[in-house]
DNA sequence: CTCAAAACATGACAAATATCATATTATAAA
DNA sequence: TTTATAATATGATATTTGTCATGTTTTGAG
């Protein structure tokens, strides 16, 4: 199995102010797993005993909410954890986790990463800038689910996607969302989502081959009034 | 002026993790400082030089949207810490600070603080679960924002006032929010909020006495459709 | 490859919400 | 107290978004 000391992929999170040490200890009591593509990772109200560093693939995070629809709140990457807030809050997991692609993923238990946490100051203090920066995102998300239109709101996460998950050698976004998550990130009914991406392809902005869409004119798209 | 040591305050936030020492080199080099209903504490995009502690009132943190709207995101209460998440990701405020009532405040330079997170893992780690529980309250007002009604969100402010900020000798709710406030919290045109509050008022969920507002029924209100 | 199930698409209509106009009432400064 | 200003209120109407119905296309299991 591989070692956290030589893996990559701790650049991009808060493992990266591990000491040596800290990341033989965890390597060391760490799993790896993979996971398919439409596989639940854990649910909300479950409780987790560690947490979870994407390897490679993308997850959903979603709620359910009281009118039975589910709420897409993030989308979780290569090189981001999953699972650390209800660590450390010490709660059940608000948010449900399933897997868009195929996933690899390593499994940290609770009580090394609690162990860091309280031992380490600067692996806590980086958890805590990326928390900070985490919650200004969610106050952004919350201004444009308060302000912005539908249709707008469905342009962002086409911008969204774009810009981070890039396109496949073909142009296509290359992650393939069903039009039923892009209305649960977005926040409105299927048809609806669907609808306004008929609009933007009749507009021209985008094009689609099946569920695969391609961006034809960022620009506009930035600029949905 | 007052001691840090010996102020009550701190237990309801991250401070109470300090240790003497800490609090008494705090104590020395706070500011503290009142605020009148209405005034701007901090805008989006000043760099915060410090937190603030608040010891009393409450303010509204909010954020201009691109169509021109203020969005307010949270109510910050009496125990709260302010601008601690800018002081921590290393930006200028994402929220602007306004004053709902007459408030009194401490004033915590940022090196003071910063030095504290570097050096207290206890402080961090109870800065960090505040965070997580923040975090976790922001999604829940994402699946808000982006699945229920209105009317439903509406009624959810007044709920949460009630609870959180109770009601004056007379039952009437005791932060007085304008129509506009109540508008900009739900994400909704000002009108839409005037008339849902005189449709509640109508079936007697509510009475008001000028910008007053009284809940006459909390349990209907907790289950508006 | 075949075919049933799921996903996508679109029309028709209903409901929710925004916008604009215009009163009315409350508030605070002179 | 007066009075200008801001806040609240409500009607009329337009726009946005949701819902239900129904048809088409895509996908994946066998």
């Amino acid at each position: 199995m591989s070692k956290c000391e030589q893996c990559i992929i701790r650049q991009f999170n808060s493992l990266k102010s591990l000491t040596k040490d800290e990341l033989v200890r965890i390597s060391g009591c760490k799993t790896s797993r993979l996971i398919k593509k439409g596989e639940i990772i854990f649910e909300e109200g479950d409780t987790l005993n560690g947490v979870f560093c994407v390897k490679d693939g993308v997850c959903k995070l979603s709620k359910l909410s009281s009118n039975g629809k589910d709420q897409i709140v993030k989308l979780v990457v290569k090189g981001d954890l999953l699972g650390q807030r209800s660590l450390i809050g010490e709660e059940s997991a608000n948010l449900s986790a399933i897997a868009l692609n195929d996933m690899e993923v390593c499994f940290i238990p609770k009580h090394e990463i609690m162990h860091d946490l309280q031992k380490n100051p600067k692996f806590t203090l980086d958890m805590l800038q990326q928390m900070a920066h985490d919650l200004k995102d969610s106050d952004n998300v919350i201004v444009d689910m308060a302000q912005k239109s539908v249709k707008n709101r469905v342009a962002d996460v086409l911008i969204y996607v774009n810009e981070h998950f890039g396109v496949d050698e073909k142009g296509f976004l290359s992650i393939n969302l069903s039009r039923e998550d892009y209305a649960n990130i977005v926040g409105t009914a299927t048809e609806s989502a669907i609808r306004i991406l008929s609009q933007f392809k009749k507009e021209g902005l985008i094009t689609t081959k099946g569920k695969q869409i391609k961006i034809e004119n960022l620009q506009k798209l930035k600029h949905i009034e």
